[in-house]
DNA sequence: GCATATTGCAACTATCGTTGTTACGATATG
DNA sequence: CATATCGTAACAACGATAGTTGCAATATGC
């Protein structure tokens, strides 16, 4: 199935906006993320519903950075975008009340809710500051383009 | 996106063909899931290709239990459909070698490879003859129609 | 041998969610 | 009033599983 690339666009603009002075145009992002202006309205309108970002219309408008990158975590925007499923792997319905399905779903829950508090945990305890600061690291071993 | 039932579906299978004396056509089996013998085929024979069941064809033939539930772990059944994604959610492609989407993807990745361990060993922990015996307790609880 | 039950498999359609695109309206600037 | 920009609806494209049809291969039993 087609995976979904929201959460990992997102935070890539979010690092980025930061060290943009003013406000980005959607068709600026859509060429950084390498897509079109809509999907990035599209996938932004979450983030400045939960006040992470602003939009401006008219001429100079476009989005920007509503609060400092650590104030802000991975999980924060994972449930801006409303939450999508984590798993590709689902559970089967269960058609007749059949207790062998049952006991199988049971099992398979209980491990992926596992999982899922895991990698929650994990996203929750990351902030956008923290990916910044890592990439300041990379940006001093490996100049980009002499502007780092 | 549309999720992949396949797990789920193949250990219900399982467990209940051990409660079958002799083989299961694929058309009993598809119906047991409420699908289509050709979906069933499809699916177990990754199965089969490792040796989990067997098929025969000709009247009287279909698939049978090649081991014992407790020697069959949910991992096992996962690597023989072929560990198919776990995820829906994936890191953006890095289309200029840019160095923020690096530290993204970097910290995205360590996230999700937690996440996926995390899950793994919980299906290599649990076999067939756990849930087996966990439906023998739920049947006990409340039996289906008189057959316990 | 022949009818039949059954798997094996190719090829196609259906489905569902993200992604990409087009089009148009709303709004702010100058 | 021309223009830059966002907002949104509507729809096509894509990708993976799931479902369906059709037919060949094979084993059984008469």
């Amino acid at each position: 199935m087609k995976r979904d690339s929201r959460l990992s666009r997102m935070l890539h603009v979010l690092v980025h906006m930061e060290r943009h002075e003013g406000s980005a145009t959607s068709e600026a992002i859509a060429k950084m993320l390498g897509t079109n202006p809509v999907v990035v309205r599209r996938t932004m309108a979450g983030l400045r519903e939960h006040g992470y970002v602003t939009s401006v219309k008219g001429p100079g408008g476009g989005w920007t950075l509503a609060r400092p990158l650590d104030a802000i975590s991975l999980g924060d925007i994972h449930r801006a975008l409303d939450s999508p499923p984590i798993f590709a792997l689902a559970a089967a319905v269960d058609h007749a009340g059949c207790l062998v399905e049952q006991a199988v779903n049971a099992t398979l829950k209980a491990a992926f809710d596992e999982a899922e508090r895991t990698l929650l945990a994990r996203l929750d305890g990351v902030s956008l500051g923290d990916i910044a600061r890592d990439h300041a690291r990379r940006a001093r071993r490996k100049p980009p383009r002499g502007k780092g």
